[in-house]
DNA sequence: AATTTTACTGAATATATATACAGTATAAAT
DNA sequence: ATTTATACTGTATATATATTCAGTAAAATT
């Protein structure tokens, strides 16, 4: 879809807004006011370029007559699982979405990014379950006792953080596996987000 | 809220069909022509008795101004979470109800009606942790294996459920934890739901 | 360099729309 | 028995609203 000039995305978000408030589209003059046009004619033109880039459908004659894409209402997102395997990051590229599942927002504390499809049972004292589907948020900014999505080369695991200076530790919650040193400088280790919430279908 | 009559209830459709449609609430015409009315005020007397009986509200001047009041609108349910406490019986009185959060249709792959707030450890080596929100679904038929809601008179826990004839097995999944055997025609006992899924708020 | 898009003001207008008023008739509530 | 609510038709109208036309000016594209 084509991009939105700043004035255009601020016009769509007064729709937007307007809708939320009300219940109802606004009119030209609800535009004008909102955003302290003094001629109908800059709502009107505005309008008419949000339509032609595909933002909203207008029908005409009718008052009020605004709807926002299907694209554009943001009703219930949707959120990509990833499958946490071996070998291959946990990109959002298409080949490793293995489907995507409604969004509710406020479904947790935090916002985050996408679903990670738990392998193993390395984390399985901390309650995270095979198949079970950790809500990851990507960031790099974690704190110690987090529960963290790291990519050491093509390896992708979930483990809980700590760090103390240059050294870092990945500690499993499963006594059957081991502690990962690792350094912070190290060739390919990145930190690819933190766990905010989990789901389990059963 | 005040009951409807007939004819009021097809004039509350037709808006939510109409709002469905379009994007926007419709005008008195618009009403007219969907429902075979001849004259405006026959939808003019029917939306204000809609909102004398408090289903919408009618922004007065404006074009289209009706908007569905919060229980009218069928956005998106709430589903009630209720604390696990040991005394007190996990029903959906109004005083156990701890919050309200929203609610996503197929979230989990079976539909379910309340989350329970988790209260101790008894069941983590299933990864179950204090303070999950399980999904019950409401039901008495249980199969062996499943996570249930059991009520011991005023005592409600969560536990694997084992049965074999008139025997019952309850068997938390955290080796301090006892199991517990009751019979299925004792005095008290009942199963309330079983667990169809889990969330992690972290 | 010429054209299109963006971003408005300002005025004018046809019509879409809410809404009041005058009736008629039946059912329900007080 | 009387009032109130329901359920409309039919007419009328003030105004809310979309929309066109005439401009101005800067920025982006071709």
């Amino acid at each position: 879809m084509k991009e939105l000039t700043i004035q255009q995305k601020k016009v769509l978000q007064c729709i937007k807004f307007y809708i939320k408030k009300t219940g109802f589209p606004p009119t030209r003059a609800d535009i004008c006011r909102e955003l302290g046009f003094k001629s109908p004619n800059a709502a009107e033109s505005h309008l008419r370029a949000l339509e032609k880039k595909g933002y909203i459908t207008i029908e005409n004659g009718a008052s009020r007559g605004i709807n926002l894409t299907e694209n554009t209402a943001e009703k219930s997102q949707t959120i990509p699982v990833i499958g946490l395997v071996a070998a291959g990051s946990p990109t959002l590229a298409d080949e490793n979405i293995e489907k995507h599942i409604p969004y509710q927002e406020s479904l947790f504390l935090s916002d985050f990014d996408y679903f990670l499809r738990v392998k193993g049972l390395s984390m399985k004292d901390a309650g995270i379950m095979e198949d079970d589907l950790v809500a990851i948020k990507k960031t790099s900014e974690v704190r110690n006792g987090d529960i963290v999505v790291a990519r050491i080369d093509d390896e992708v695991t979930l483990k809980y953080f700590q760090s103390s200076g240059n050294q870092i530790k990945l500690i499993p919650a499963n006594d059957d596996f081991d502690e990962i040193y690792i350094n912070k400088e190290t060739e390919g280790f990145f930190i690819e987000g933190k766990s905010v919430g989990l789901i389990r279908e059963n």
